[in-house]
DNA sequence: TTAATTTTCTACTTTCGTATATTATATTAT
DNA sequence: ATAATATAATATACGAAAGTAGAAAATTAA
């Protein structure tokens, strides 16, 4: 897989959560939803929310909800909450200092995917996700 | 990363190996080249081989030498045989029934990326790589 | 004060990659 | 022939990083 798991499970959740933008969810609740570790998740969500993306809500009655609209959140703002700001789009073996003058194996071959991915990633937001609306399931 | 370590080893190996066709190389020669770890690289030495990519010639004088024409040789092939077959052209979220009709959340957004990078890894052969000829490293 | 919730700390497991030591094979020198 | 040398193959153990789990602490509302 291309994504960590990591990656994975921060743009399931925030895409379920975004299907009902104003909507406190628990953890509680994503975890079953979302059939992902407990402990992990919450790690994440707190990540998420140290990041800007969403509130957390402390004590009975408490949870999580978006801090600020779901058009504004991008696929590239949610990785790098959680991930290395490079990691999926940077160069494909690896090198540090890979560029046009100084080139790895595959930097031809993979400009063109790699600006199509970055691309991707920083225009795609959360509220493009769902209403994308044949989605069933997260 | 998008490639894992062991994906992008392979690569850099044959496509050192690929400058010169018809040379035999040593194990230690290419660990030397490449700086990668000594038995894990003989390991998927081992395993190029038995995949009929390379073959090996042990005892004094061995090394090993290509099995079959490096325009023969594609990505997809190098990958495949050290690594599960569809790790990088599968779903991105790594949902195993991903679909038209049963899409993850960026089924759509992704699809035209996974094409060009299935296009790329099946077309992309060591001739090809090597002849690019302005590649500075391995 | 009690209950419901998130947060933090610590330890465990699995997977990927690295390292050590031994074995198998082939060539060269005696 | 036999021994010494140079090479690849295998088996085992070690380490680091990603992900999982348990327990305790902090926060807030009822």
């Amino acid at each position: 897989m291309i994504l960590s798991n990591t990656a994975t499970y921060v743009i399931r959740v925030l895409s379920l959560m975004a299907t009902n933008q104003q909507k406190q969810y628990t953890a509680e609740h994503l975890i079953k939803k979302l059939n992902i570790s407990d402990k992990y998740l919450r790690r994440l969500m707190t990540q998420l929310s140290k990041a800007g993306l969403i509130k957390s809500i402390r004590g009975r009655g408490g949870g999580y909800v978006f801090a600020k609209p779901i058009d504004t959140i991008y696929l590239v703002d949610i990785i790098n909450a959680v991930e290395e700001s490079d990691k999926y789009t940077g160069c494909i073996l690896g090198f540090p200092h890979c560029s046009d003058d100084n080139p790895c194996v595959l930097h031809k071959q993979w400009g063109k995917i790699k600006e199509e991915i970055m691309e991707m990633l920083s225009t795609t937001s959360l509220k493009m996700i769902v209403e994308d609306n044949n989605i069933s399931r997260f």
